[in-house]
This record gives structure tokens, C-alpha cells and sequence, in this order.
RNA sequence: GCUCAAGUGGCGGAAUUGGUAGACGCGCUGGAUUCAAAAUCCAGUUCUUCGGAGUGUGGGUUCGAUUCCCACCUUGAGUACCA
């Protein structure tokens, strides 16, 4: 019987599908355990081969967590706002909903095919409404919500209201805008309502703000910096300004200490935990206040900086400002003034980008102005320089270069005094920057403290002075939470006199509204804006969206409402939370019932690719904690275990053909005028005969000469010599093929039009090239045409993309998910090669065999245990189990598969036909090949699903060896092995050593110096 | 520049606490089977002057190093002067 895997598979995805094999219930006597993937976007290109890698990881950690008795909960669903259906739909008009729509029904058939445990019950779609209700109601929690520093998490936002009723702010810890009016009891109940509205915003964990964004106007939207080559837009090449708009942020740097602790909980790769901490930036040090003076008179005007190193203050020669910091204009003198706008005026053409990646040009300019030291009181020159950027810390540094390099180099560069504060460093080269061996010098009540020493007491001096304090600072920015884009969640906000105003929760989700043009509107609004009705009107309880003259035209009397957000929600607000909502996916209620978030908790094991470490990563870990504050969820971070998957590469193909060509005259005296017919001659029979024909690429390969004048080239003479190739044309014309040169060039070929063997099929690719005048190729010797390979990053543009569909045709979903695995490490880089599935496949077949040993290849399994044999079978079955159990826990699943691949080979060998080997055995491969297990499961006697059945229990009695295959090495080297028995002594094992014919043979002669023996691994003799 | 990761046959990779380097698979070579091909099976496949040498390079620790330490080189990823 053959191994029809096509049928197999397809009868085995049906039977999980009818069953519901893999729907995982929300109460259980069984543990629990939340295996989760990084949802995919369904994108109209369909799956690759990269994308199910995780996947298939998941799926076999979910399926081994079965069979070891865990109730899993293993879902799928889709981030289905994006980008690419909106771009889609400017250029076709087709809704993107409808596009969306078409390409989940292609991923669900491809995820299907693959055979995945994915319970499909619970599978959610951000961007459909009964989903995207909860995420509108999160941002309005947010919104009602503060963060109160005092008791270190997120508060009902009328508690706020309540202390400001009574107390005023003066008292209130919170995270909150930097302009912050202080205001009395008194004051805040005499506010207006819009007033009052203007100031809680100022404290809102979502608030409105105005943010700098990289605006197109040409595009009529805002580009991400990365979107922005030179100064203008990456698509279209059109300008790119720097503007100002309204946005709703998020207060995500209320939680920067939160989510930097959190880490330390968490079992995620180092390297991501590493990528979030550099993200936050948290850095303690002090905020100083320079008092900004002319001609020894004290200024309005302070200067405020945030330093690290607050020791180094008496080493303050200067002050750097960013050129855009807004004192600068009110600081400068008359007489610098020309030089510092100039200086402006160019850095304002430099990019941000430009300005921070170039570390070597020092520029900058003095403004004339002065600030005093707080201590010295001595004057320090103020000046501007493009390395301080506008957006980090205050814009403003107090540079010390004897202690900082940056600092160094531009006091250098200006010829500013650097005055040395630390003992005993030598500062004439570079600045010293070693914080523990810094003690401090020169610098009064400082002079011989340590770093810390000085900081401390530098800090009580400040505070004492009112001009400074300790301050922890983080990098971490709040989050603009607003898209002007169509394909996104609307907000559930509409304004009254500029102010916006929540939607109650019971009349979510604020639906999409349909409109005709998917671009902005001509007044350069968002899409939303293009929207006939998209104006909120409420009378009590009942509501309705309506156009705005229906709104305009309705009676004021006990209406609410206005006109709706016309900004949508950014890609990862869907993202945020989804975990949560697959634990009870069809709530309409609540996001997800206490009973479900209690019993599921958190994910076990989450699997995605490292490039969503500072997004989706920080982001949902960010709301997780805010629903925890809010008592929402159980945990305050969703996922216990992280790893990253490795992008899988695609092998590109080159054709190389022939490009250039050239015959060599010299030395041979011939007239100019003949020179130059036959350089037409030649001309013509090479371009009928070589020119742009394909040649094959083990022709070349190494073969490539080099010549001074024409640089590297193939001598065609040496390259076509054994080959049966029409050039008699070049021999009868008298030309010596030995002089005869051409250089090549390559592009790529579809992988369609090559096999696996590297070989060309010349038709299939000229019918995609569809060029005219084709010539006929250079073979090799096989009359086959080579292509070289090359590894990329898959991608349509490098036509090395691999479709799973093909292979799950040609081998089956089986021989797919164990080569995935069988690739490499999880986490590691790697490239595709679909070549190599064979070996995989082979397996598969080989296993087959081994459950058909009976007649005329029928299924077969004995199940009396021979009496011989069988021990040897135990031996390879229990160390399968072991390897097998070990692998999956350490997501090593690479090894697995040759741990399966080493226990068919012997089992074949052994002609093992026994049901108490064979049954087992399929336990541990039904993680990894599910379908060949149910298939052969079904053929053993079972009638119910593999999927459930008991992983076999590892017995370390079978794997007892009675002797040991000693290597002996000299001097480190193994030079041969011996079998010894186990229970013999160092004493006995050296005394069969010492006696050994190649022992005496190595030695020649010498007496050993040493003889190392660890009994039961190894021996070494030295001398 | 900084941070992290990684460098092992023609290729993907294995060697999990320092103990037989190259498991397993691809590819390649030869053979069997076949009219032939595919498929399948068998044997070989790090290099080698057959003594040995060998895990990016150079040192070190050790009886013994792919594994530990130091310096360097290369590649990849992240980050961008964070004051």
C-alpha cells in the first residue's frame, strides 16, 4: 500500500474539522495551557513559506501539551486593518472589507492545508465590528482613566475631579502634560465646563494633543520617517513638511518604570527584554536650573537640563542648546544674531535622521548669552549646536568636556576651555568617561568624592539652592494614537465646542461609515471626512449617526452629539489586547467574561517574529497593565514565555548570460582600416551567435580570468573547448577562439522555472521573459543549463518566493511542517532550499513501510512481543522518548526530527513489526506529522483521535548498557575506541588499555606521563 | 559608534554539565533494479603528502576546548549623539 498522503491529509483535516477535535473548553479538571501566535495581516499575496515556521512550532508545542494532559487553548484569528487593503482600495475602489474578506478565505484554506490544531471557534478579526466595539471601549477606559504616582497605577478619572472640587491640584502626583497651571479649589469650581474639560485632558492616559508629524501634502497624509528618503516622500518622491496637527496620544510613559520592572517577570528572549529596556531609556541623574544673565544681571529666562552626570557640574565650560530650543531667539544678542540664524537656517535643511547619523561634522554657533553656574556663579557662554536634538530631554545640555566626548570634541572644535575636575586623568586626548574610577577634583565642596559620592551631595546643594533636584528620565515618548487613514477603528468620539466627548458604551461599536473615496478629502481631511452622515446625535437613550445637515437641522432641546473623530485607530490597537479576547471570543457583554480571564490567565507560550519587539510587544504589555490596574484582567503581563522565530530566506536563482565580448589584435600588425572590418565582422557573428544567450553557470563558475586592461572576463576558447557549439563561423573567418573574451551578467529567475537540481528549463523561462530572437543557450557537457544561487530575504521583487501550496501538493502538509523544522534551530536565520524536503519526505515513506510489512505491503503489526529483538527496539524506543520530550520543552524541534529519522532507520533495521514499539512511537510523531499518525492510529485499532492519547512515559532501564565503546585518546586525540564492560574500575580499564596492541603502537616505546580515566566516558593517555 | 547574536564539510545543520567533531538530511560519486526514466535499495563522501591536520584568526586555562577566558576579524540584527 502506498503512502497517499493527499488523501490522508485531506481525510484527517475533515475529521478534525467535523469533530471539533481541537476546541478547547473553558472549564476543565485538566491544567490549563495558552499556546498563541502573533496573529498574521492577511495580505493579498497569500502565505509563504516563511510565514507558518511559528505556526507549525506552536502547533507542535499545542499538541504535545495535549498528550500531556493539558487542556490547550491554541487560537487563531486575524490583525485585519492594515495598510495594503486601503492602498488597494484607492487604486480599485473595492471596499477594503471586501478585499479583507477574500484574502482571510485564502490564508484560512492555506492555514487549513497545513494541518494546524487551531481551535477556529474562538477566531477573531480586528476589524470586524463585535471586535473592534471592545477595543473602542478600551479607548474610552483610558480615557476616563489617570495615573496616580502615589499609589503607582491607573485611577478612575472622577476621582480626579473630586480632589480638584475639593483640594485643587497642588497635591496631585500624577503623570500629566509639562505646562500644568497650578490651580485652587476655588479656582476649579469656578471654571467653565470647557475649561475644566481642557485641564483633565492635560491628565487623561488618552488625550489630545499637538503633535509634530512628517506631513505630505502631496499625499494628503502623514508619512512614517522610514516612508521619507531625503526630504521627500519614498512614493512619489513628492515634499515632505514638518507640521503641526491635533492627535490622540497615549500615556504610555506613565508606565515606563512599570514596563521596565515587568521584564524582570517575564521569561522572554534576552535580547527582546534588552531591545525594550534600551527602547524605555531609563536614565537617573538630576534636572538642573542655569539662570540666564547679561552682563552680570540675573534674566528672566532659565535654562533647564537633564544631566547623568550631575558630579561633573564644576566642569561646566558651556552650554548646548538644540537650534530649535525655544529660548534661542530670546536669548541671543544682536551681535550673534546673524550667525545663529544662519546656523539655524542650515540645520532646519538637515533631516533629524542626517543629524544624527553624522557624528564626525562638529558644528554650532555662540549666541552671545550666559548663563551662571550655580555654584561659582561664573559666567558660561551659551551656545547652539545641531548634536542636541529638540525632541530628547529638555533640547538643552550642560556640557562637560573633560567628561563627555561629544562635549570634548565640539569645546575643541570652538576652542572652549576644558577644564580637567578629575584626579589624575589625563585629558589631553579624549575626554575621560569612566564613571568608577572618576574621583572628583577642582570642584569645592566635591573635590575627592567618588561618582556617587558627588552626585548625591551635588544633588542636596542643588535642592538646597532651588535649582535642581534628582530625577530619573526615560526615552519612552507617549504613543500618537491617531491614523488619518480609512481601514482603521473609529474612535468613539465626537466634539461639543473642540472638546471631545466619549460615546457611552452601550451604543458601540461606532461602525465604519461608507464612503466613496478612500483618500483624503480636498480640504486635506482624513477619509473619514468624505463620510455623508458622520455626525453623532443622541436624545437620551437613543442615538444615530446622521449627516451634519440632519444634526444642524435637529432641535437643540436635550440633544447630544456633534460631528464624529475623523481619525481611525493605528494598526496596533486591535493588537493590544486580542489575547485576552480569544479566552472568550463571543462575549457581547463584556470583552471576555471574569471566569474565562480567571480560568485561561495569561499565555503560556507565545511565538512571533523580533520585529515587533518595540511595537505590538511594548504597546500591548502597556494596555494589559492599564486593564490590570482597572481590575479588568488578572495579570499584569499577558504573556509568561516569548521566543522569536527566525525569518526563513529564499534562494534566489541567477540566469547569467553573456554580455560583452572582445578579440584580442595585439601584437599582430595589421592596417587600421582591416582592424576595423574585422572588429565589425567579429561584432556581427557574436551578436547572431553569443550575445545575451544564457549560458550555463558551472561553465563559469571559477573560471573567471583577470586581465589588466579589461578586468575580470572568460576566455571562450577555455569555457565552450568540449562542447559541441556551432562556432565554425568564428574559425572560418579567422579567429582564434583562444582570443576570444566575453564578461557576463545574471538576473533573476522564477523559481518555477528551475529544478531542483539547479537546472534551467530554457522554454518555461523564456516564455515568462517573453523576449524575441532567443538564441540558443550554452549547455554543459550534460546539455543542461546551471543556474547559480543566491541567498535573500523572500520576497515577489527577487522571485524567490515559495509557496506552501505546491509543496503540501507535490509532499503533503506532514513532509512540510517536519522540513520547516527540520531547517534549523526556531530563532535562527535561515534559508529555504525546497531541494532538501526530499530527505523528509523519504522518511515519511520509510515510516509507512515499517506499518506495512505485510503481505504485498499491507498494514501489518504483530502484537505478541517476539522474543527477540525487542530489547534492541525498547532501547531505540525509550531514547526516542527522551530526546523527543527534551527537544519539544527546549523548542528544539530540528533535532527531533533527525531523532525520528535515526529511530525509523534502526527500527527498519531491526525489522521491528511490534505494536508495543510501533504505538508509542506514533504518539511522539503525531506532534510533528499529524496526519500519518491519525491515519496509521486509525489502522492500529483506535477509533478516536491520536490527539489525546497519553505521551509515552520515558523508562531509563531499557537504555542500561552492559559494556562501553571506550575512546582512547593520546594527548587529547582519539586515536581508537575499545569495548570494555561497564563495571570495570579505572584500575581494570587502564590495566586493558596499557595492554592493548595500538596503546603500545602509539606510545612507541615511551612510558606514559599520565593516564586520565573518567570510567563509563573516556580515556586519555599523555606522554 | 554602541548593544546583541552568530561564524563548524559543497549546502542546511548536530555535538544540551569541557570528554569519540561533522549526527540527521540535501547534494555529489559509484553500484543494484529498469528497455529507459522516475521511484527504491546498497556503498562512499571534512582535508590529507596517509604521518597527521582540522570547528573565523591569534593567544591562554586544562590531561583534554566547537564548548571556558582574553584580544582581534567577518557577517547579521537592533539602535542612532538620550545629555
Amino acid at each position: 500500500m502506498i503512502y497517499n498522503f493527499n488523501e490522508i491529509e485531506a481525510k484527517w483535516q475533515k475529521y478534525w474539522a467535523d469533530n471539533q477535535t481541537f476546541k478547547a473548553e473553558n472549564t476543565s479538571d485538566k491544567p490549563k495551557f495558552y499556546v498563541l501566535d502573533m496573529f498574521p495581516y492577511p495580505s493579498g499575496a497569500g502565505l509563504h513559506v516563511g510565514h507558518p515556521l511559528g505556526y507549525i512550532a506552536t502547533d507542535i508545542y499545542a499538541r504535545y501539551k495535549r498528550h500531556k494532559g493539558f487542556n490547550v487553548l491554541h487560537p487563531q484569528g486575524y490583525d485585519s486593518f492594515g495598510l495594503p487593503a486601503e492602498q488597494y482600495a484607492i487604486q480599485t475602489g473595492q471596499h477594503p472589507a471586501l478585499t479583507t474578506e477574500e484574502n482571510i478565505k485564502t490564508y484560512r484554506r492555506q492555514l487549513d492545508q497545513i494541518g494546524f490544531s487551531f481551535d477556529w471557534s474562538r477566531e477573531v478579526r480586528t476589524s470586524d465590528p463585535s471586535y473592534y466595539k471592545w477595543t473602542q471601549w478600551i479607548f474610552i477606559q483610558l480615557f476616563n482613566s489617570w495615573y496616580n504616582n502615589d499609589s503607582d497605577k491607573a485611577e478612575d478619572i472622577s476621582e480626579l475631579e473630586k480632589i480638584f472640587a475639593s483640594e485643587g491640584n497642588s497635591k496631585v502626583n500624577a503623570v500629566c502634560d509639562d505646562n500644568i497651571q497650578p490651580f485652587s479649589a476655588e479656582d476649579w469650581n469656578a471654571f467653565d465646563t470647557v475649561k475644566q474639560q481642557q485641564i483633565l485632558l492635560q491628565y487623561r492616559l488618552t488625550y489630545l494633543a499637538e503633535t509634530e508629524v512628517n506631513w505630505c501634502p502631496a499625499l494628503g497624509t502623514v508619512l512614517a520617517n522610514d516612508e521619507i528618503v531625503n526630504g521627500v516622500s519614498e512614493r512619489g518622491g513628492h515634499p515632505v513638511i514638518r507640521k503641526k496637527m491635533t492627535q490622540w496620544s497615549m500615556r504610555i510613559s506613565a508606565y515606563a518604570e512599570r514596563l521596565l520592572q515587568g521584564l524582570e517577570t517575564i521569561d522572554w528572549t534576552e535580547s527582546l527584554k534588552e531591545t525594550q529596556r534600551n527602547w524605555i531609556g531609563k536614565s537617573v541623574g538630576a534636572s538642573v536650573s542655569f539662570n540666564v544673565i547679561a552682563n552680570g544681571v540675573k534674566q528672566s529666562h532659565v535654562i533647564d537640563v537633564f544631566t547623568t552626570r550631575p558630579d561633573t557640574i564644576f566642569g561646566v565650560s558651556f552650554m548646548t542648546l538644540a537650534p530649535e530650543h525655544e529660548l534661542v531667539s530670546q536669548i541671543t544678542t544682536p551681535a550673534q544674531k546673524s550667525e545663529v540664524e544662519n546656523y539655524i537656517e542650515a540645520t532646519a535643511k538637515r533631516s533629524e535622521r542626517d543629524r544624527m547619523s553624522d557624528v564626525k561634522t562638529i558644528s554650532g554657533a555662540f549666541t552671545g548669552a550666559y548663563v551662571e553656574h550655580p555654584f561659582t556663579k561664573e559666567p558660561i557662554p551659551v551656545w547652539i549646536g545641531d548634536y542636541v536634538l529638540a525632541g530628547y530631554g529638555t533640547g538643552a545640555v550642560m556640557s562637560v568636556p573633560c567628561g563627555d566626548q561629544r562635549d570634548y570634541d565640539f569645546a575643541k572644535h570652538f576652542n572652549i576651555p576644558i577644564p580637567n575636575i578629575f584626579q589624575g586623568a589625563d585629558i589631553s586626548k579624549e575626554a575621560f568617561v569612566d564613571k568608577d574610577k572618576t574621583i572628583i577634583a577642582n570642584s569645592d565642596f566635591l573635590n575627592g568624592l567618588s561618582y556617587k559620592e558627588a552626585t548625591q551631595k551635588v544633588i542636596a546643594e542643588l535642592e538646597k539652592l532651588g535649582q535642581g533636584q534628582g530625577k530619573t528620565n526615560y526615552r519612552l515618548r507617549d504613543a500618537v494614537f491617531s491614523r488619518q487613514r480609512y481601514w482603521g477603528e473609529p474612535f468613539p468620539v465626537y466634539y461639543v465646542d473642540g472638546m471631545p466627548q466619549m460615546i457611552d458604551a452601550k451604543h458601540l461599536p461606532i461602525k465604519l461609515p461608507e464612503v466613496e473615496k478612500y483618500l483624503p478629502t480636498e480640504t486635506g481631511e482624513p477619509p473619514l471626512g468624505n463620510a455623508k452622515k458622520w455626525y453623532w446625535l443622541q436624545y437620551g437613550d437613543k442615538a444615530d449617526i446622521v449627516s451634519k445637515d440632519e444634526f444642524e437641522n435637529s432641535s437643540p432641546s436635550g440633544r447630544l452629539g456633534g460631528a464624529l473623530e475623523l481619525n481611525t485607530m493605528p494598526g496596533w490597537a486591535g493588537s493590544s489586547w486580542y489575547f485576552n479576547r480569544y479566552m472568550d471570543a463571543h462575549n457581547e457583554n463584556e470583552f471576555a467574561s471574569k471566569e474565562a480571564l480567571n480560568y485561561w490567565k495569561d499565555v503560556d507560550l507565545y511565538i512571533g517574529g523580533s520585529e515587533h519587539a518595540t511595537g505590538h510587544l511594548l504597546y500591548s504589555r502597556f494596555w494589559q497593565k492599564f486593564l490590570f490596574d482597572k481590575g479588568f484582567v488578572p495579570v499584569d503581563e499577558y504573556a509568561k514565555k516569548l521566543i522569536n522565530q527566525g525569518m526563513i530566506l529564499g534562494t534566489s536563482a541567477f540566469v547569467h548570460k553573456i554580455k560583452e565580448t572582445g578579440y584580442y589584435l595585439h601584437n599582430e600588425e595589421i592596417p587600421e582600416d582591416e582592424m576595423r572590418e574585422r572588429d565589425e565582422l567579429f561584432d556581427s557573428i557574436f551578436s547572431d551567435l553569443l550575445a545575451n544567450a544564457v549560458i550555463s553557470y558551472d561553465l563559469i563558475d571559477g573560471n573567471k580570468e583577470y586581465d589588466a586592461i579589461l578586468g575580470p572576463k572568460y576566455n571562450l576558447g577555455k569555457v565552450v573547448k568540449e562542447l559541441n557549439l556551432e562556432l565554425s563561423d568564428f574559425e572560418n573567418n579567422g579567429f582564434d577562439l583562444n582570443k576570444i573574451s566575453f564578461i557576463t551578467y545574471s538576473s533573476h529567475s522564477p523559481l518555477e522555472c528551475v529544478n531542483l537540481q539547479d537546472e534551467l528549463d530554457f522554454n518555461d523561462y523564456n516564455n515568462w521573459l517573453r523576449e524575441e530572437n532567443i538564441k540558443r543557450p550554452v549547455t554543459n557537457s550534460k546539455a543542461k543549463i546551471k543556474v547559480s544561487r543566491e541567498v535573500e530575504k523572500m520576497s515577489k521583487s527577487k522571485y524567490n518566493v515559495v509557496n506552501p501550496d505546491q509543496i503540501c501538493v507535490d509532499y503533503g502538509a506532514d513532509s512540510l511542517r517536519l522540513y520547516e523544522m527540520f531547517l534549523g534551530p526556531l530563532e535562527q536565520y535561515k534559508p529555504w532550499n525546497t531541494a532538501g524536503i526530499t530527505g523528509v519526505h523519504g522518511f515519511l515513506k520509510k515510516l509507512w513501510r515499517l506499518y506495512h510489512q505485510g503481505e504485498n505491503e499491507t498494514f501489518y503489526v504483530s502484537d505478541s512481543p517476539p522474543s527477540e529483538g525487542l530489547g534492541e527496539a525498547l532501547k531505540t524506543l525509550h531514547k526516542t522518548i527522551k530526546k523527543v520530550q527534551e527537544d519539544i520543552e527546549n523548542f528544539s524541534f530540528n533535532t527531533s526530527v533527525s531523532t525520528f529519522m535515526i529511530a525509523v532507520n534502526e527500527f527498519t533495521l531491526q525489522e521491528c513489526k511490534s505494536r508495543a514499539i510501533l504505538e508509542p512511537f506514533l504518539i511522539l510523531l503525531s506532534p510533528y506529522a499529524p496526519h500519518i499518525a491519525e491515519e496509521l492510529w486509525e489502522k492500529l485499532g483506535h477509533d478516536e483521535s491520536i490527539s489525546t492519547a497519553p505521551f509515552p512515559i520515558f523508562d531509563a532501564s531499557h537504555l542500561v548498557e552492559s559494556s562501553k565503546n571506550y575512546p582512547i585518546s593520546f594527548n587529547g586525540k582519539m586515536r581508537f575506541t575499545l569495548e570494555l564492560p561497564m563495571d570495570f574500575n579505572a584500575q581494570q580499564i587502564e590495566d586493558a588499555v596499557m595492554a592493548h596492541e595500538k596503546t603500545q603502537e602509539q606510545l612507541q616505546g615511551r612510558a606514559p606521563k599520565k593516564v586520565i580515566i573518567v570510567p563509563g566516558k573516556i580515556v586519555n593517555i599523555v606522554g
